[in-house]
Order: C-alpha cells, then structure tokens, then sequence
DNA sequence: CGATTCATTGACTAGAATCAAATACCGTGG
DNA sequence: CCACGGTATTTGATTCTAGTCAATGAATCG
C-alpha cells in the first residue's frame, strides 16, 4: 500500500500553493459558443507551474476552471494515504461540474498549465438571462457524467491489462495523438493512482504489452499503439 | 470469472420484455418543483415486473427515467459475459440524464417497479420557455455526477471489506432504512457487480462483518448496522 | 556532470477469483 | 401446514493476480 509520497508530503515544495496572478484573456483558441464567451469575459486565466495546488479539498465548489493548455487532475487522498485520481483534464476540458452541495475533489497540474477560473455564481447570473447558457452547460455536464460512467466500467474491469489497455485507448482518442502515437502528459504514478493499480503494476503491465507486440513504449511518456485490433482483443 | 448467467441468459425469460401500459399518472407522491410536474404532464407512468428490461443497450438515449417506486439497476453487459452495475435507482431517482450522444446503459428492475418514462426532447422543448426547468435538471445532473465521482472513489478501493461497508453505508443512506437496519431490494449477485467483486466474496465479507459484530444479517436482505463507528474504521 | 526523481525489475505474499459442493430460502401445490 | 423443486446463498479448497518490499537502472534538472 503506498502513500501520497510522490507529491507534496515529502518532496518539499513540489506541490505549493500558488498566488493566482490573473492575465489577460488573450486566448488560445477554444470556443465552444456562448457559454465560452461568457466565461472568458467573467473569468480570469491563471498560470500555474506544475505539480502545483488548483483546488484543495477545503475549498468552497463555486467556481469552475476550463483547462487553457497543459494538463490538471482532479484526485482524493484516501484516509490511508492512497490517492485516487478522479480525471485527468486536457486542453478544452472543464472540471468543477459536479454539485455545488458537498464534497470537492482537489485538482492539481500534472505539467504547467494555465487555468480559466470562473465563479459559478457569475455564471448563473447570466445563464439568467441567457437560457442557452444553461442549456450548454447541461450538455457539458452530462457529457461528464457519461465519462465518469464510462470511468466506473474502467474500473469495473478487474484485470490490470483491461484497465491499461481502455486507458491508452481514453488517452489516443483525449490527449495530442498524431495517429497511434500518444502523448502522455502524467507520470507513472498518476497512470497507477487513475486506474486504481500500483505502479510496479502499471510498468509490468505495459511491458508486457511491448513484449506482445501490441504497444511501443517510444520514450517514457510517449505510447505507440502498433496493434490496435491485439489491443482491442484485450480489452474489456 | 462468472457469466452473466443469473438473469435473463439461462433462467428462460426472467429478463424480459415488457410492452409499456401507461398508467394514469395517479402518484406517489415525489415532487422536486416544476421539472416534476412537466415530467408528469408529458411522460408516463409504466409498471413493469422484476427482472425486467426497461432499456436496452441499443436504445436511443432520448428518454429520461424517474423511479416512483421500486428498485432499477442500469448495467453494461462487459464482452467476456460478465455484468457491470452502474447504479441503483430507488423511488424518486432519475436514471439517463447521461449525455445525448454516445453509449447508453441498459436497465433492469429489480423488484416490482413502476417507472415515469419522459422524452428528453419535449422536456427540452418545455425547458427553452421555462428557465428553471432547465437549471433544475442541470442540477439533477451535477448531483448523479457527484454521485458517480462517489462510486469511482468506491471502486478505487481495493479491499473487498472497504468496498462493501462503502456499499452499506451508501445503501444506508438512499434506501429505506429505519434507524440503523437497511433493506436492500438487490441480489447478492447484484451487489457483486456492482463492487466489481464477486459473489462468494460478497458473501464471506458479510459474514466477516457479521461475525466481528459490526452489523447483523437479520434477513437475507435486511442487514443491521451494529456498530457504525467500527464499520467506519473499516472504510476508505 | 552529479543529484534527485522516476521507472523498471525481482522475489515473495496476501487476498480475491475460481471451481466445486452443500445448505438455506421461497413460492407452489398437495 | 408441510413436502417439493428451484433458486439464491453460503462454505470449502485451491489457484492466480496484483500488491508489497527491496534494489537497481534510466532520465531529467539544475
């Protein structure tokens, strides 16, 4: 059973607050109609380096935050130390959706990143008055919860190659895939804390893939899926 | 690894289809404000038998559920036969609020229910004269996401013990429990896919809690939590 | 180019799955 | 009310997967 090691409890400062320094909106490109246009005029973007503290479990669930570039997780420390990791959000992506009423999930950078921070307050306000507004934000928040659905079935499979395979195939679809090629944002260790597995776990598992034939571990962080139909096989 | 042999696939046709015979919406009496009453006035109330399939996973996702009485279960049939449960639903539940686009969850009874059946489109069609309708269903959404969050951090729990105490507690919570004894309306079998367990270890949990003294197994499906505080101690 | 973090590999163990069988429960009909 | 058949559940023995502990190797950053 491992603990939260590999982040703030004792390597120092790696994970650290950060005081928000708002920038102007000057933008990368995502729109996604009213409700984005919305946000970016209410709220503010906040870069913050990586492995750095967006949300902690304390805070208040009133605000929502769109991923502008680089990669954040949402994640829970269990009572024993594990971490579960809730999501991983890439570019475009928006957390913060889940009820206003009850738990927080933490979030934090898995690489640099800049954040869109929006208060929901001010966003209701305005979907007040712009009924389509509203209407986006629930097919946003429905998309999640079919994620989220599609994440308990993830975990559902019991084997670790089932649970490693439906994850590279999340990611080739998610992340900056060129082709079969995926780009892994998160370390070893976020990979074992998302599927519920160890990362002794994790690096066997995907070697054995490599071995079979049906992955290339280019670099680390960088997945080949050479046989889509073996992997496909192998999974759930 | 078991088959999904206890419903429909060998016991003949306890899973079955069931042609809709809409009631007079004559009620219960769930009442949320006026997304309740214009579900009312445009769905339907059907009654089906246990064990019955009340969506397929081939349905279009174009209908919305709410529970007036009885117990459902949405599951996804896994490719090696066995069967994943993707939540309980107990009177005044709404099941389907998941994304328009993509993968349905099939659902079942599993007791004797009686099921308010809505299409999405006429309640969207409501929703764009009627603002709040709309952000009570955003908000209806946002809570089954919350809970599916829940039921991730459940399953990321490794130990079978954690599990079903995580399960005990939440059944205490939704289901009609008086005081500390809660009665659940689902299998065993139902239990073990729904903890991506299985049914032996399901069953020897229980006894282990039951022989510890932190709950008592009254009845096959009416279990007394003893001692809450040791029952949290086991949990995550 | 070190120092440190991250990832891999190895040996062993624990816990849940599996396979197999016995027992308890439930509704039905006598 | 009780016997009966069928199902659901429990119990037992064994296997196997992933976790744990320990150590080595590779990559990255200053």
């Amino acid at each position: 059973m491992h603990a939260y090691h590999h982040a703030s409890l004792d390597h120092g400062s790696i994970v650290r607050t950060y005081l928000p320094q708002p920038e102007s909106s000057a933008d990368p490109g995502w729109d996604d109609g009213s409700l984005d246009r919305a946000m970016r005029c209410i709220g503010a973007i906040v870069s913050y380096p990586r492995r750095t503290a967006v949300v902690h479990e304390s805070d208040a669930a009133d605000r929502l935050y769109k991923v502008m570039s680089g990669a954040v997780c949402t994640y829970k420390i269990l009572s024993d130390g594990r971490r579960q990791i809730g999501g991983f959000y890439l570019p475009g992506d928006i957390f913060g959706l889940e009820s206003n009423h009850g738990h927080v999930l933490a979030a934090e950078t898995i690489t640099n990143a800049k954040v869109l921070v929006i208060k929901k307050a001010a966003l209701a306000a305005l979907g007040n008055r712009s009924a389509a507004m509203t209407r986006e934000l629930l097919e946003l928040t429905a998309r999640e919860l079919a994620r989220a659905q599609d994440r308990v079935l993830l975990l559902s499979s019991k084997s670790a190659q089932e649970r490693i395979v439906g994850f590279l195939f999340e990611m080739s679809k998610r992340a900056s895939s060129t082709g079969n090629t995926v780009e892994l944002p998160m370390s070893r260790q976020d990979i074992a804390d998302y599927l519920g597995l160890t990362i002794e776990t994790v690096s066997r598992t995907l070697w054995a893939l490599e071995n079979c034939g049906a992955i290339e571990i280019c670099a680390r962080r960088r997945i080949s899926l050479r046989d889509r139909s073996a992997l496909t096989s192998l999974q759930v």
